[in-house]
DNA sequence: CCAGGACTGGACCGAACGTTCCAACCAGTA
DNA sequence: TACTGGTTGGAACGTTCGGTCCAGTCCTGG
C-alpha cells in the first residue's frame, strides 16, 4: 500500500536475492497492516488470528513466529501502525490552512470524505479497538492513549501557532479530537457523513471564538 | 446482587392472583438488564451467552425461550433498553437549567461523573456495541441509530426552547451527542475524566454562541 | 557444497463459543 | 390424581477460537 517497507531495522542481513522473494520484513509488514485493517474495520474480538494470516497471505505460525506475544502483541503493533497513518491524515488536514479554524474543519472533512469513500469502514483506526479493550488489554489501552495524546498535540501545535494559550490550546485541541471521534462514531452507525460536516462547521466556530493573546 | 433476592422473595412470598406469569417476566427482565450491563462494559463479541445467563441468574435454556433470535435479539431489546436509560439521564442533565448552555454542559458533567464513579464502565450503552457490530448486524445497528436520533432530539428541543432556529438546533444537538460520544470515548480510553469536562465548557461556549431569533 | 538458522504450511490441541435438546419442575385445572 | 403448558437446569452439539508443534523449504555464511 502505502510507504510501508520503510519498517526494515536492519536487523537481519538484507538479504535481496530474486525480484519476486518474499523478504522476511515484508511478511511481518504485511501481518501488521492486514491486522490494523480488520482492526479499524471490525474491532479486536471479531478478528481471528486465522482472519488476519489470510488476510495477509501468511500462515498463523508465519504470525506466531513474528509475534510471539501472540493477538495482543500484535494487535498493538498493528494500533500504532494505523494511529501513525491516522496521524498523517489530522497533519494533512491541518496543514490544509493557515486558519486554524479552518484547518480543524479541514480534519473533520478530510475524514468525512475518506470515511464515506472507503464504505464507512476506513475511520479511526484506534476508537472501535480501544473501546472494547478498556479496561482487560492494558497494553492496547496505553497504545490508544498515546494515540490519543500525540493527536490531540498535532492540534494543539496548530492552535498555539495562531497565538492561543497552551493550556486553552491542549484542552481545546482535546476537545477537538473528542469531536472527530465522536462524529465518525454517528457517521459510521448512521452511515451518513452529515455528523461530521456538522462537527466541521462547529469546531471552526469553536476555534474561531477562542481568545488569543 | 438485587435480582436474585428479588427472584427469592419472588418464590417464597405468596404472588398476586392476577398475573401468573410475573415470574416469567421478571426472569426476562433481568435478563435483558444484565445484557445491557455486560453490553455497555465490554461490548457485543466479548460478552457470551453463558455470562449472560449466569449475571441474571438464569439459564441457557431460558435466554433462548425468551429470545428464539439468539444473542442478537437479545442485544438489540437490551440496546433498546439501556438506550432508554441513557435518554433518562441526557433528559435529567438537560432538566439541570433554563440554560441551554449550561444545560448540556450538565450533560457533560453529569456523564463524567457517572463514569468515573462507575469506574468507567457506566456510560453509553450503544457506543462499543455498535461500533463494533456496524455493517455486520442491522438489527443493532438500526437500534443503535434509534437511540442516537432520539437523544438528539432531546438536546434539540432544549435548545429550540431557547429562540435556536429548528434547523440550526437539530444540526447542533447533533454535534452536541457527537462530543459527548467521542469525550466519552476518549475518556474511557484515558480513564481520566477531563476530555469531558473539558467538552462540558466547550459545549456551553458553543450554544451560548448559538444566534437566536 | 554443506550446515544451520530463518521462515512457512498445515495438522493439531484444549477451551470457549452460540445453540439445541430433553428431562424435570411447577402452578392451575379438571 | 392426572394432565397441561410455560419455564428451567444442565448436558451436549458442531464450530471456531487462540495458540502450539513439527516437518519441511529456503537463504546464506562458511
Amino acid at each position: 500500500m502505502r510507504a510501508s517497507e520503510v519498517r526494515e531495522a536492519g536487523r537481519t542481513a538484507p538479504r535481496r536475492s530474486g525480484a519476486g522473494r518474499s523478504d522476511a520484513a515484508d511478511t511481518r509488514c504485511r501481518i501488521i497492516e492486514a491486522t490494523a485493517a480488520l482492526l479499524q474495520r471490525q474491532g479486536y474480538e471479531s478478528t481471528s488470528v486465522k482472519a488476519i494470516a489470510g488476510a495477509a497471505n501468511a500462515s498463523p505460525s508465519s504470525v506466531y513466529h513474528f509475534f510471539p506475544g501472540g493477538k495482543q502483541e500484535l494487535a498493538i503493533e498493528a494500533m500504532r501502525h494505523g494511529a501513525a497513518e491516522f496521524g498523517e491524515l489530522i497533519a494533512e488536514g491541518l496543514a490544509s490552512s493557515p486558519d486554524p479554524a479552518e484547518a480543524t474543519a479541514a480534519c473533520a472533512l478530510l475524514l468525512a470524505d475518506t470515511l464515506r469513500e472507503s464504505d464507512w469502514t476506513d475511520g479511526c483506526p484506534v476508537a472501535v479497538t480501544a473501546l472494547e479493550t478498556v479496561g482487560r488489554v492494558p497494553g492496547l489501552q496505553e497504545a490508544a492513549t498515546e494515540a490519543l495524546t500525540r493527536w490531540r498535540s498535532l492540534v494543539a501545535a496548530k492552535l498555539q501557532e495562531s497565538g492561543i494559550e497552551p493550556a486553552a490550546a491542549r484542552s481545546l485541541a482535546g476537545t477537538v479530537i473528542s469531536m472527530l471521534e465522536g462524529a465518525e462514531l454517528l457517521s459510521r452507525v448512521s452511515g451518513d457523513d452529515t455528523p461530521l460536516r456538522d462537527a466541521a462547521v462547529h469546531l471552526a466556530q469553536l476555534v474561531r471564538a477562542s481568545p488569543r493573546s
